[in-house]
DNA sequence: CCGGATCCACCAGGATACTG
DNA sequence: CAGTATCCTGGTGGATCCGG
């Protein structure tokens, strides 16, 4: 306990330095971080949905957007595609257990934004107020 | 219960669609999701920090992306920058009580990936394996 | 040491048209 | 209905140089 600063209690391992490359955040964050994938796991949390159920549940989506992100869910084992040999085609998307164990988490991230939402919002317009001309966002 | 498929324990809010149009997730994530925020904040959760041990605590960050992803922290309240008018300038950044509460969620996201972590990529070389010329990734 | 200012490359993601 | 294929644009982030 020699060191120049103050250390806090360690709740988290260091990481994303040379010695700790990987703590394992980016991964999870590379996956849910992007702009729809949250929203495909949080509308499938309902229940099995099919291709255009959840388009429309998901408001502004591509239909290419939502190919990719059904695409790369299902690679990385978080929901399951079934297709059934009707005509036209009818294809239906399902969390996986390994899927549905993400939704505690999401869940986590949704309590944690709506309880500091109004906060944050003070302290972004009192910034702005203070710093004039940033082009931070 | 008279809809035509299974609906599953809602544990999570429907959100995405025009009618909720906001169920918070994306909030945190816009602020998280990016590419440094949380290694950010992993590091300040070890203790206050300069600039330039940021810097060298994070494998590959620029001088620029450290800087705008600590004024973003500190525009919504998440790290306090201290200022000491040495020669050469010197300044510190620190968590709030605000952004310590992140770090418990940051801890679940960490956990959850290095519990998964091997049975996902299992997953990703069975698609791929199973799916030859994919452009997925 | 701590940035701000510029320039630039890349790619996530939108729009559109077409197919089984 | 459930995609695939193309084209195109805006924004993220890297590299570099400069200044207090």
């Amino acid at each position: 306990m020699l060191g120049s600063h103050m250390e806090v209690t360690p709740v988290l391992e260091p990481c994303g330095d040379a010695d700790h490359p990987d703590c394992g955040i980016r991964d999870v964050l590379d996956r849910i971080g992007d702009k729809w994938s949250v929203l495909v796991i949080v509308e499938l949390a309902s229940g099995t949905r099919r291709f255009r159920e959840l388009q429309r549940a998901i408001d502004g989506i591509s239909q290419r957007m939502l190919t990719l992100t059904v695409r790369r869910l299902e690679r990385d084992g978080l929901v399951t595609r079934t297709v059934y040999p009707t005509v036209p085609t009818q294809v239906t998307y399902e969390l996986t257990e390994r899927g549905s164990s993400l939704t505690l988490l999401v869940k986590q991230l949704a309590d944690w934004s709506l309880e500091h939402k109004d906060a944050i919002g003070t302290s972004r317009e009192l910034y702005d107020l203070q710093n004039p001309e940033q082009t931070i966002r």
